[in-house]
This record gives structure tokens, sequence and C-alpha cells, in this order.
DNA sequence: TATTGTTATACTCTATAACTATA
DNA sequence: TATAGTTATAGAGTATAACAATA
């Protein structure tokens, strides 16, 4: 197998940029499509995994902490998320996804209709492969723990 | 060969998510060192590849026609491009990446630390895989084409 | 003293609608 | 009539600095 041509980092950073540019294009939509901008949309992705305080979410979000009050007031507005006081540290908050934010950060991830059949273009196998291959790119913590 | 897992398709999105996520904060970083938000490094990088009309510069930053007047006009008012009338149709302004534009978007591309790191934990061959699945799951105009 | 989150401020991004120039 | 780009406007995202509450 010597078939495929070398490829250096600087072309993969290139197809990587436009690989960036097409998912965030569709879920920009996606999420458009619920009224809601791609940062609020950012925000409820993540706390999909869980729920996670104020600054955590800015630090996920690269953007500094003062931008997630905003963000988090209208998402909470809508009854998308709910705030709650941490126990162990009352300075703390901790941001929590309400049943109405978890069905439309879920009927967003459905419309990303470009995104899924992209991914659906490839076999099991290649799909398992790039699943691996991302993730010793892009989780270095893992690797660091 | 039967030693990985099978992941779904919904897997794979939320790895592509974290991913994505993480290459989008090492250029929001990047692009910061440089006194440029992210939506002007993206379209430096956009015009990397040659020249683009308004309206094209639009559609690939996945945002309404009228916000590129302003993001160009910072842009040239920093000198790091020039917007120049189109020979064959006089309605469309074609912007350019001047010397300078070239050289800050180089810098910005050598600063994004983490994903270089990461693209370079992988072997030559495995660089080649992950090229290649990402150009099936991502680029569905060749394909049309 | 240091940290979490909020507020105030100024600038940038964003979509919508209305406009000009050109096709 | 339709399209490319700009302008005006209003709402949202963004960083900085200053602040209150808590650690």
């Amino acid at each position: 197998m010597t078939g495929t041509p070398r490829i250096d980092t600087a072309q993969l950073m290139e197809l990587l940029s436009v690989s960036l540019a097409a998912y965030y294009g569709d879920f920009t939509v996606a999420a458009a499509s619920e009224s809601l901008t791609a940062s609020q949309g950012k925000t409820l992705n993540v706390l999909r995994r869980g729920p996670a305080s104020m600054s955590v979410l800015a630090t996920t979000l690269t953007c500094d902490a003062s931008n997630m009050t905003g963000i988090v007031d209208r998402l909470e507005k809508r009854g998308l998320v709910r705030r709650e006081p941490s126990p162990s540290d009352r300075r703390v908050k901790n941001v929590i996804l309400t049943a109405e934010g978890e069905r439309v950060i879920d009927v967003i991830r459905g419309k990303m209709h470009a995104t899924l059949a992209g991914l659906n273009r490839l076999s099991a196998q290649e799909r398992d492969t790039l699943y691996a291959l991302l993730e010793r790119a892009f989780t270095a913590q893992l690797a660091a723990a």
C-alpha cells in the first residue's frame, strides 16, 4: 500500500479548516432554524455532556467568562438551561440543561444533514478509523492523564 | 483486524464537535495574538486560496453578504486586503490578500501550536488516512462535479 | 490574597430591510 | 427583473476593567 500521496501538516490543516467551515456552517443553519445563535447552540451542545460552571463553559467556548453571563441569561430566559449554585463552593454556579433544552439541541443535531450525510458516506470501519485518528490528534489530555 | 469498537454516527459527530472546537479555539487565540477577530482571521484564511468576491466570501463564511462589508472594511483599513472591481462584471468586487495580509495569516497558522502538535502526533501514513477520510466526508462537491 | 461570577463599556459580528449601480 | 454590494438599524457576541461575594 503506497498508493496514497504524502500529505504534509500544512495541507492537512488546510483541509481541517475547510471541514470545520462546513461543519460550522451546517451547525449555524440548524441552530438558526430553532432561533438560536451559533454561540447559544454551542453552549447547549457542551451541556449535553453534563452540567458545567460558568467558567468551564467560557473556557470550552474559548471566550471570556463575562460573555457567558449574557449567553446563559438568554438561554435561561427561554427555559433551555437553569443556573444552580454549587453546594461545595458558593461562588460557583452550575449550568444545567432542562428537558426542553435537551430536546432543542437534539433537534439541531438531527438537522445537520450535510454532516450526517458526509459521515454516512464512510463505511463503518472507516468511521472507526476516523474516530481513532481524531481522538489521537485532538485529545492530548487523555495522553497526559 | 476486528479490535476497534464500532462507532456510530452520533458518537463520531460528538468527537468531531470536540475536535473542531479545539481547532477553532486554537485559531481564535492565534488570531487574537495578531489583534484580529476570528471572523477577520477566517476571511484571510479563505483568501489564501486566492481572490474571492464579497458574496463568495459571505457564502464561505456562512454569513449574510452585508456583514462582509464591515469585516473587509477593517481588514482593508489595516492594509491586509484590498478591493478590486471585477473586469467582467462591474457590480462585483474581488477581495485580494496583500503581501502584509499573507504574512499575517501565515504567522497565525504557525501559532496554532496545539493543532500542529496534535497532527504531528500521527505518523505520515496516518495523516494520509485522516486527509482522505475528511476529504470524503466533507467535500461532497467533488463527488457531484 | 485569589477566584467566581456579574456589571459597565466599547467595539465587532450578525441578520433584516431598503437602497444604488449594474446586468 | 434580478443580482452584487453598501448602508442603516437593532440585537447578540466579545474583551477589558472594576466590582461583590466567597474561598
